[in-house]
DNA sequence: TGTTCTATCTTTTTT
DNA sequence: AGATAGAACA
């Protein structure tokens, strides 16, 4: 058996392993994957363990991809005959748990048909809530509320199993919006994140008989990042597990990063405890990196002191050592990181294999735009998503709506929407009577309007709109029956005026509104094309595509191999690899990410360690870090501090660079035909950088750059502009003697004013 | 009821 | 600095 020849020793053990709870700490690049797919393809190969009796749980949709797909390739070429890749059940616990659900959830009460509420329509649902309740969201903020309802639902309990520890009016107001939370989500057949995990565990809990066949069904069942799990995703595995505990779990305390979304690493610390007989394999042979970055993170996390006793080694060469770049600021800091980039490009490097990892989304943008300029390609994941445009969510929700027409959030999002004389006030009037009929909106609706009206009341001047907006409906979920997703879709578009409403607007955004939609239709066909070729048999149903959307994120979707440089926060990151990789903004403050007015938890700082850890793990050969003295934040200029975890890193590993003067006199003056920013305050950074006044009076400031172009003459619709933020674009139209409305390129169109920034004409 | 201006907040990280 | 959500206005 080949496939086992390949391992080392210790990895063979774990894969080799038969019956029983097993636990498998692996460190970073020590094969863990290769361990979790071996292991499944052996116990098919093997023990004759049919696919689908295994399930195997990432948190991911990437990460089971490849899963699945290194199962495969081992797989059939052993077994073509037998071995059918769909019968794998290897995906996340979301899906996962919502296929469990889409069958069985109505032994719960709920429609089988449920939709899936993202953040937003969440925070609406707990705003539509705290009105319900008279209650002031200025003390109660919903966005404390989300958070604390997540919090509570990841620890695996419910508004009727939750008891506040505490007692107080506040709690008693928490609990009282948690439990209408729980009622709006339930008369909308609507789910939120957290509840597809806890929705599943009550099931279990609720009916043995289902628990039961699923139990008897995943004879073996697999667990990847165990230390990220939190306490419902615990409940859950050791459901599943059973009597039988044919538990495999890996995972690795130093990477667990996701505490803040309820991970508990107390699940991976005490496994044994939990599963006494559990065998436990420890991977600590790093066969990704060089011997100087194993050793810097090594050292590294060695400050932590939530850990077990864990050495990582490699055989690697010991490599290049850790470059550290101080920076003047953060455009400093991009053009340090450009500089960098292209001269590993010069000595051979690839730029698929490299990576820019930043702690918060909000740094990426000034790195996208110094890539931009310099012509390199560059690939980001994560921040602004397709599907959180306006646009995009007015379609989406008609589409839930006709899916679900119990979804409330969807129905308030678009039945004024384009304007159909449907205004705030008869909405609320609305809102008011189906809480009197205590129905969804949509069911009054049908109530007042269907076949057989059972319930008359006076909607006023709005009751022609209203009806009006039944019969639309009422049409889509009729032809949805008939008709493929992707006419839906078009069919939304058109007969809502949703098109025409964009089109009669002869602005630039609505230009790129329809665009938007015409991409999002895009979208439905390729769902519908690869569906229809993975699975001929499944229908192609609208609800598919909704879930899709919902489960799957962009870095899902992304192609690691397309030739660009890619750029994260460091939470994406976690499982991939590069040769190549530059972290960016390692000061105090910003990483470790620590508020300055709230107090400092170590096992806060523990957790940002662990991330760094994460960072550093990622990089094959070169590691590259970056810190700024000065940054800006929210619009204003800060003094930084480099980062505590810098110091954690033995001097012997790092090549030092200190920011020499140039390093400010390059932000104006190695801007590619960029003019140079608004002159300096003499305030702050005088401090931060004591360079002599005339060291820098030869600068040129603003001399020249106004004489490139006066007042607005020089810009007509059409003409093509560079801005130093956005790069090229092409004037849409001309607002007034200062506005201008400009598309940029990827970035659809921004009103741009001449005052505040300066546009250069080009060709 | 719909539009435009202003004030406020943002930045942790995501299935 | 920029986006957004609410308030004042037409």
């Amino acid at each position: 058996m080949d496939y086992i020849e390949t391992l080392n020793e210790k990895q063979r053990e774990a894969v080799l392993h038969g019956e029983g709870p097993i636990l498998i700490l692996a460190g970073a690049g020590s094969g863990k994957t290769r361990v979790l797919t071996h292991r499944i393809a052996h116990l098919i190969y093997q023990h004759r363990v049919a696919p689908d009796q295994i399930l195997a749980l990432t948190f991911t949709n990437k990460a089971a991809a490849e899963m699945r797909g290194r199962v495969v390739k081992v797989l059939e070429k052993l077994l073509p005959q037998i071995f059918r890749e769909r019968d794998l059940w290897i995906s996340t616990f979301h899906s996962a748990c919502v296929r469990i659900l889409r069958s069985d959830i109505h032994h719960l009460g709920y429609s089988n048909q449920f939709t899936i509420y993202d953040d937003s329509d969440q925070q609406s649902v707990i705003k539509a809530c705290l009105k319900d309740l008279n209650v002031s969201d200025s003390v109660y903020s919903p966005k404390s509320i989300q958070s604390r309802i997540n919090k509570v639902k990841n620890e695996g309990y419910d508004h009727l199993s939750y008891k506040p520890s505490f007692g107080g009016p506040y709690e008693d107001i928490f609990m009282r919006v948690f439990e209408r939370y729980a009622e709006v989500l339930k008369q909308s057949s609507a789910l939120d994140f957290a509840d597809l995990i806890l929705k599943t565990v009550h099931l279990f809990e609720q009916v043995p008989r289902v628990l039961q066949g699923y139990q008897e069904r995943f004879t073996y069942v697999l667990v990847d990042e165990y230390q990220d799990t939190n306490r419902s995703q615990y409940l859950l595995m050791k459901l599943l597990a059973g009597e039988r505990q044919n538990i495999c779990v890996v995972g690795d305390e130093d990477q667990s990063i996701y505490k803040w979304r309820g991970a508990d690493i107390r699940n991976i610390l005490n496994f044994e405890k939990d599963y006494p007989s559990a065998r436990i394999f420890k991977l600590e042979q790093n066969y990704r990196s060089t011997k100087n970055i194993i050793e810097a993170a090594s050292s590294v996390i060695s400050y932590n002191t939530e850990r077990r006793d864990k050495t990582l080694w490699t055989s690697n060469n010991e490599g290049e050592k850790i470059s550290l770049f101080e920076c003047y600021d953060e455009h400093d800091e991009a053009h340090k990181l450009i500089h960098e980039v292209t001269n590993a490009i010069n000595e051979g490097a690839a730029l698929n294999d490299m990576a820019v990892f930043y702690r918060t989304n909000a740094q990426s943008r000034l790195v996208e735009d110094m890539l931009r300029a310099k012509g390199v390609n560059y690939q980001i994941y994560g921040g602004l998503k397709f599907y959180d445009r306006l646009e995009v969510k007015d379609t989406l929700a008609y589409l839930k709506l006709i899916s679900n027409p119990s979804d409330d959030v969807s129905f308030r999002r678009i039945v004024n929407v384009p304007t159909r004389g449907i205004g705030a006030v008869s909405l609320e009037k609305f809102t008011l009577k189906a809480r009197e009929y205590d129905c969804s909106l949509y069911t009054l609706l049908g109530k007042i309007f269907g076949p057989d009206p059972e319930v008359v009341c006076d909607l006023g001047r709005g009751a022609k709109n209203f009806k009006t907006f039944f019969h639309l409906m009422e049409s889509f979920r009729a032809a949805k029956q008939s008709i493929l997703p992707s006419d839906l879709i078009n069919m939304v578009i058109e007969d809502t005026g949703y098109r025409k409403s964009l089109s009669d607007d002869h602005s630039p955004e609505a230009q790129s509104r329809l665009e938007n939609l015409a991409e999002l239709r895009q979208s439905v066909v390729e769902f519908e094309l690869r569906r229809g070729a993975e699975n001929p048999t499944q229908t192609l149903t609208l609800e598919g595509f909704l879930e899709e959307i919902a489960l799957v994120s962009d870095l899902d979707k992304a192609d690691p191999t397309a030739p660009a440089i890619k750029l994260m926060t460091i939470h994406m990151a976690k499982g991939l690899e590069f040769d190549d990789v530059f972290i960016l903004g390692l000061e105090e403050e910003l990483f470790p990410n620590v508020r300055p007015w709230e107090p400092e938890e170590p096992a806060d700082v523990e957790e940002e360690r662990r991330l760094f850890y994460v960072a550093i793990t990622r990089a094959r050969k070169k590691l590259r870090l970056f810190f700024a003295k000065n940054r800006t934040v929210f619009g204003n200029a800060h003094f930084r501090v480099s980062s505590r975890f810098i110091d954690e890193i033995p001097e012997q590993y790092l090549e030092k660079n200190k920011a020499d003067y140039f390093s400010r006199r390059r932000n104006y003056l190695e801007r590619p035909g960029l003019p140079p920013r608004k002159a300096w305050g003499r305030s702050q950074d005088e401090f931060a950088d004591p360079v002599p006044d005339d060291d820098y009076a030869q600068v040129p400031f603003d001399e020249g750059s106004s004489t490139e172009f006066e007042g607005q003459e020089a810009f007509k619709r059409g003409s093509k502009v560079l801005h130093p933020a956005f790069g090229e674009g092409i004037v849409r139209q001309c607002l007034d003697k200062d506005k201008l409305m400009v598309e940029f390129r990827g970035q659809g169109v921004k009103k741009i004013s001449l005052k505040f920034s300066h546009l250069k004409g080009i060709e």
